[in-house]
RNA sequence: GCACGCUUAGCUCAGUUGGUAGAGCGCUUCGUUUACACCGAAGAUGCCGGGGGUUCGAGUCCCUCAGCGUGCACCA
């Protein structure tokens, strides 16, 4: 083994003999009896390659399945990819733009554009497989699924069709959002809002007009056919049901102006008065909707067009101008018709299509809508309310059908997104996605009702029909991945076995986009949760805590990362530091950091395999072993670590768990007990190294699994780690030796009350140990210089002396050793005080240095004297409190006031 | 406007039923002794954002204020 480990030397080739050896896909016959657990790894879009929030969701999710298959069940983590639609087209023709193509879909053609894109996805799929790979990701290759492929296509077809006959997927003429750039609708959770100065203006239709309003679109006013005024509103209450007739608005368009209640405009914005532009305002048109459902119905005049441009609607003078000329145009006309009032500045958030960019236009059109709000038939349910249910009450009120959500508060957020949900627009007009299975009769063919036909399948007569042009949202297809990657609709064996799937992770930023989907998808289609557990990561961003991102050009290149400091200390990296829903920082430091312990641990094991026999099989020590203080320590350490990762994990505190494994295997393990192993010889220690070794190797295994199995390796083990089992662990080392099964029984257990003793007395050993060396550090005395050492052991005499060997050894520099029950004042001497032992060092005092180290103590300690009276003085206290704490802090005011009258009269000798 | 989160050591962050404040990095001093300088030993640094309350006891629970951040809605 080098003195270095290296990465770039080990990792492909595990990597290949873990894929080769079968032990990713649960269908292997050694897991035929185990319980199922499944993760559904969120695809990745085909936009490009993966980044670093990518890299962070496959350590999470392989931490969990490498942990979930080691305790013994039959794991599925399904890999797969995401077409992703919009993002996907809208990425290419920018590329082909850039390449000097004007207009991709005028040039190419559905076709071949498509074909273009394909290419382009193909492309960018391979190379996201192969980063997964690079991250060691333990998932089973032969149920690969891509949202794009025959069998999801099939899927969707079908969920979309049960969705119609249902009467839940309609075709409706209604307000959507429009990229005027991309030419297409979006839903409202693609638009991401800016926040821009806009003018707020104020102005009158006519002279005579009794009411004034305010806008910042002042040209969608020539499609106004309303004016909201609050009902509680004096000012207008009188005007309510009045209708206006306006001629020659904006030179040439004749409007009628209804003044209509909504207790939804605001008296205090603007005039209190709110111009009404249905065709052109999500808002206003559910006005629209509103009065027409009162049979008071107002008109819908779109003025704008899908080119972004006026209308013929917005008459002669503005029809072909851009929002902006004509807006100008009019206020232009406003003001010298004396119509305008005034004009503000205000901060105006507008939506912008998430993937082209541009200003997104609310304007009429008819598209395909899913249906929130109806009621399912035979269920008496809606959509959102089982999207409610799921979280709340389970599904169909069933407490074992329940999403279970970490961190807890995005129930929350979740549950306010429900609320405020709308009926989702599903159609697209773009072409990169699966094709709305509905047909429609061509002009050779016109059947007697005009009759639109719905299938999975395309009509028998297919000459008769043309097909919807429209392709759906990508976020239809993702919704149905827990299920549509395990066979549905057919009710496979995958399906009954692995779904609700157990686990999904993802951040908390597509919270809304796809847990609501999935969520609706599943209990819709499968009458089942999609997932059990829910887990939400942060964000990660750079070291000034501006999140990654191309654009931004802080970009990292996880590959890059791996090439440099290998894929364990990347992946370790990620997860430390990190608690669920909390964005977390990520720099050089840290993968430093990390690359270190992985060395740290290859140090360990390059040193105990080259200095020990270690048994080659799976070890359990056996009770008949003799063991010395230092073994019984780290065993009894050994056994609470097991079942805290186990619990740490189970409860999705990666961090944690980590940094209670790294302090373990450094602290406790590489810089104490190794440290004693090098004088403290036994014939137990090839089996008590070889145990904790074999098991600290299981335990990481999960977070660095390339490293673990490197060792393994070396160690010459037979069967490969990734196999192993879970390390069991029993309360009492040496009691009853019952596995212990429920591991949240234990927490607070910090250890066997058998075994406290040991851990005890091995600390006084090393409390004595260091503070032999801080008082050698002090006086600042020669490492290389032997001083003598007396203890006054009083009770624990015993318990030094058998330990006198390490006492000296373990770089305190002491070459002769006394240890006496009690004794004489020893002159010309460093003296250490602790707990109920008093050490002297012979032959190295320097009084001036001793007497500022020995006040600096007496200073602590009076400090903590102070507290503790305090304490202990308060009636109080001593009446309410529990016993055991009211006794805990006697005795240790007792030992500090010992441990203070010591100092005191050492101190007073000294000059 | 509504909701949520954050504020703890120089930096980045932990801190699970309330019981003497923790880690990593950085810093200081010392050090190449049978793994590791990607190392070891010893150390310094905290009114746990401010104020109030509950409690014998608050970083932890409640109220309030401030600063920062995020989401949602409005934005006419």
């Amino acid at each position: 083994m080098d003195k270095v480990y290296n990465s770039k030397q080990f990792e492909e080739d595990i990597y290949k003999k873990w894929e080769e050896s079968g032990f990713f896909n649960p269908d292997h016959p050694d897991y035929s009896k185990r319980d199922p657990y499944s993760i559904m790894m969120p695809p990745p879009n085909v936009t490009g390659v993966l980044h670093l929030g990518h890299a962070l969701e496959n350590s999470l999710m392989d931490i969990m399945t490498r942990f979930q298959r080691m305790n013994g069940k039959k794991v599925l983590l399904l890999p797969g990819t995401d077409h992703a639609a919009v993002a996907t087209q809208a990425k290419v023709e920018k590329i082909l733009v850039e390449q000097g193509i004007k207009n991709p879909r005028q040039e190419f053609g559905r076709e071949k554009l498509l074909e273009k894109i394909r290419e382009y996805a193909e492309n960018s799929k391979s190379t996201i497989l192969k980063q997964i790979r690079k991250m060691g990701t333990s998932c089973d290759w032969s149920r690969l699924a891509y949202t794009f492929d025959e069998a999801r296509g099939r899927a969707v077809n079908e969920a979309f069709v049960k969705m119609y006959n249902d009467g839940l997927i309609y075709r409706g003429y209604r307000v959507v959002n429009w990229s005027v750039k991309g030419q297409s609708t979006a839903s409202d959770d693609e638009l991401v809002h800016v926040e821009r100065p806009a003018k707020l203006y104020y102005f009158k239709y006519t002279k005579d007009f009794p009411v004034t309003i305010a806008t910042t679109r002042p040209e969608t006013k020539l499609g106004d056919t309303a004016v909201a005024v609050n009902p509680k509103d004096k000012r207008y209450k009188s005007l309510i049901g009045k209708t206006f007739e306006i001629e020659n608005f904006g030179n040439g368009v004749n409007l009628k102006i209804k003044i209509i209640a909504d207790e939804n405009v605001e008296m205090e914005f603007g005039t209190g008065a709110l111009g009404v532009t249905p065709a052109h305002s999500a808002v206003d048109f559910e006005m629209y909707e509103k009065q027409k459902a009162k049979e008071d119905p107002i008109g819908l005049i779109p003025v704008i067009g899908e080119d972004g441009r006026m209308t013929e609607n917005a008459g002669k003078n503005y029809e072909g101008l851009t929002v902006l000329e004509a807006r100008e145009k009019l206020v232009q006309w406003l003001k010298e018709n004396n119509l305008f009032e005034k004009e503000e500045d205000i901060m105006q958030n507008v939506g912008t299509s998430d993937r082209f960019g541009d200003i997104v236009e609310a304007l009429p059109k008819t598209q395909w809508f899913v249906n929130v709000n109806k009621i399912i038939p035979g269920r008496n349910k809606s959509l959102k309310d089982l999207m409610r249910e799921a979280v709340t009450t389970g599904h169909r009120n069933n407490p074992e059908q329940k999403v279970k959500i970490t961190p807890e508060r995005f129930e929350r957020i979740y549950l306010n997104w429900i609320d405020n949900l709308r009926d989702w627009c599903v159609s697209r007009q773009i072409w990169w996605g699966h094709r709305i299975p509905v047909w429609y009769p061509n002009s050779k063919f016109q059947n007697k009702e005009n009759k639109i036909y719905v299938g999975v399948n395309p009509p028998s007569d297919l000459e008769n029909w043309e097909q919807d042009s429209d392709t759906l949202d990508t976020w239809f297809s993702s919704g149905l991945w827990t299920f549509s990657t395990l066979g549905w609709p057919n009710e496979t064996v995958d399906l009954k076995t692995f779904h609700p799937t157990s686990w999904m992770q993802m951040g908390y930023e597509i919270l809304p986009f796809w847990m609501a989907r999935m969520i609706l998808m599943s209990t819709y289609l499968v009458d089942e949760i999609p997932f059990r557990d829910v887990y939400f990561h942060g964000i990660l961003r750079d070291e000034t805590g501006k999140k990654f991102s191309k654009s931004a050009g802080n970009s990292v290149d996880p590959l890059e990362i791996i090439e440099k400091y290998g894929t364990d200390a990347l992946r370790f990296s990620l997860i430390s530091g990190i608690t669920p829903g909390n964005d977390a920082r990520f720099y050089e430091e840290k993968i430093e950091g990390a690359r270190n312990l992985v060395n740290k641990i290859w140090n360990i094991s390059r040193y105990i395999i080259g200095n020990y026999q270690l048994p080659i099989t799976n070890y359990q020590l056996d009770n008949n072993l003799i063991l010395s203080l230092a073994d019984n320590w780290i065993l009894d350490k050994l056994q609470n670590l097991k079942f805290e990762i186990k619990f740490d994990l189970e409860h999705y505190q990666f961090s944690q768990a980590s940094e209670k494994l790294r302090a373990f295997t450094w602290d406790d393990f590489a810089d104490w007990y190794l440290e004693v192993c090098k004088f403290e010889k036994s014939e137990n220690k090839d089996k008590i190294l070889g145990e904790i070794l074999i098991t600290i190797l299981k335990l990481w295994h999960p977070f660095i699994p390339f490293v673990t199995e490197t060792i393994w390796t070396e160690m010459g083990m037979e069967k490969m780690l990734i196999f192993e089992k879970w390390p069991s662990y029993t309360l009492d080392l040496f009691g009853g030796n019952q596995p212990v099964k429920d591991v949240d029984k234990l927490m607070g257990v910090k250890s066997s009350p058998d075994s406290l003793e040991f851990k005890n007395e091995f600390e006084i050993i090393k409390n004595i140990i260091t503070s032999i060396r801080n008082a050698r550090s002090e006086h600042k005395i020669e490492p290389t210089r032997k001083v003598k050492a007396v203890i006054y052991a009083g009770e624990k005499k015993e318990l030094i002396e058998s330990q006198a060997e390490l006492i000296k050894n373990l770089r305190t520099g002491i070459g002769e050793l006394e240890i006496k029950e009690k004794g004489e004042k020893i002159e010309n001497a460093i003296y250490i005080a602790t707990e109920k032992i008093e050490i002297y060092l012979i032959g190295a005092l320097d009084e001036a240095k001793e007497k500022q180290r020995i006040e600096k103590e007496i200073e602590n300690l009076e400090k903590l004297i102070k507290s503790g009276e305090g304490k202990l003085k308060n009636k109080e206290f001593i009446a309410k409190a529990p016993e055991a704490i009211v006794n805990k802090e006697k005795e240790k005011l007792e030992n500090w006031e010992n441990e203070l009258q010591k100092l005191k009269e050492q101190v007073k000798n000294l000059k």
